[in-house]
DNA sequence: TAATAAAATAAACGATGTTAAATAATTAAC
DNA sequence: GTTAATTATTTAACATCGTTTATTTTATTA
């Protein structure tokens, strides 16, 4: 790496880390190319010399975050050994990191990429979160005898269901106080993972 | 209904039904104070004498769009009499409503309403779209002993999980193309209301 | 018809993202 | 080490946005 461009990625860096403090705080709706630049202590004119535009720039920061996500997953499920309980434990953990801070919520999930692109590659890391989170659940629970095409369903419909329970609650008030996401954050866990014998008709 | 009151309603008729064809045609990101006017045919001044601000304006617009989705589910599956491929077939409509609209499904769940507060009563028209929908379904099951506490759960799990896969689907492009959409929409529909009985452990 | 009330609009404000021109800082050449 | 060229940064400007205030037009009433 070049002389240049050891400075080129700390300027880069320093308008990465205004946004993420700002996003963690405050939420996108206070992310703004002038904000961002003051915390930095730039122009906002800068900006434009390491980054194609704003967009390009609050997405750097999806990385970062999963990563810290992951972290805090980690740390709250360490005691945990990898299994059922693990799964579900990881799977919570993962939702409260978003309900916990809905700025990166927003980013992740809410906020639109359309001249990025949907091939970005922030779209596959954050795609891929639980994936990574839980892969050792997984592993434990094929190893006793639970079929990889099951264990891929499950994971499927729990990744989408928490991720619609995140919406309503996050954008929506549904429901309206934490306690209630919560608790039902674990119902539907509990429900999803190991559904009751009883068939529709 | 006084002669004030009805023109007052005719002219915040002609601003909703602008928002609504530029909601449907062109979604959010075009939907402004003034493009709204203009198609209205009247000064961006004049729609503040009608609507507080333009976020009420727009979600003046949820329950015209809710009804306009019931009434496309309720063609698209009048054939099918109430019960489990009922249930499937109507909840599969209703998410291809918005996967036809998104900009439809940006204004119902992606578009904050911060101010508005979270008691509006879009919220409710929102949430309870899809068991309106189902409510016959859900009922012809429960004649045919499903308990109604299964019942709750699995449209919890059904509502939720689908409107995470409207989310990746037309924010995320997961999938990117609508054939791979449908064909997962169907078949996470299928596994859900009908989990296999192989318990995890 | 003239005075008054109401409705519609034009003008303006502050904030946004972005670009072009102008200044400051750094590097290269002598 | 001073000057010229290049690069980095900033100021100024533009178009667009939501919203408010002042002004003009339209309708109503005396």
């Amino acid at each position: 790496m070049t002389k240049n461009e050891i400075q080129e990625q700390r300027m880069r860096g320093y308008f990465i880390e205004a946004t993420r403090e700002l996003l963690k705080a405050e939420g996108l709706k206070s992310v703004s190319v002038r904000s961002i630049a003051e915390k930095a202590g730039y122009s906002y004119a800068t900006l434009y010399n390491y980054f194609r535009d704003v967009k390009e720039l609050v997405f750097e920061c999806v990385r970062g975050f999963s990563e810290e996500c992951v972290a805090s997953v980690v740390e709250r499920t360490a005691s945990i050994p990898p299994g059922e309980e693990g799964l579900r434990a990881r799977l919570r953990a993962w939702a409260l990191y978003f309900a916990e801070y809905p700025g990166v919520f927003e980013l992740f999930y809410l906020e639109r990429l359309n001249d990025l692109g949907n091939r970005h590659p922030s779209v596959n890391i954050i795609w891929t979160l639980p994936d990574r989170l839980c892969a050792a659940d997984w592993e434990r629970l094929g190893e006793e005898g639970l079929p990889s095409s099951r264990a891929h369903d499950l994971m499927e419909a729990v990744k989408y269901e928490i991720t619609g329970m995140l919406l309503f609650y996050l954008n929506r008030g549904k429901p309206s106080r934490f306690d209630g996401f919560a608790e039902l954050l674990d119902a539907r866990i509990a429900k999803t993972l190991t559904p009751p014998h009883h068939p529709l008709t």
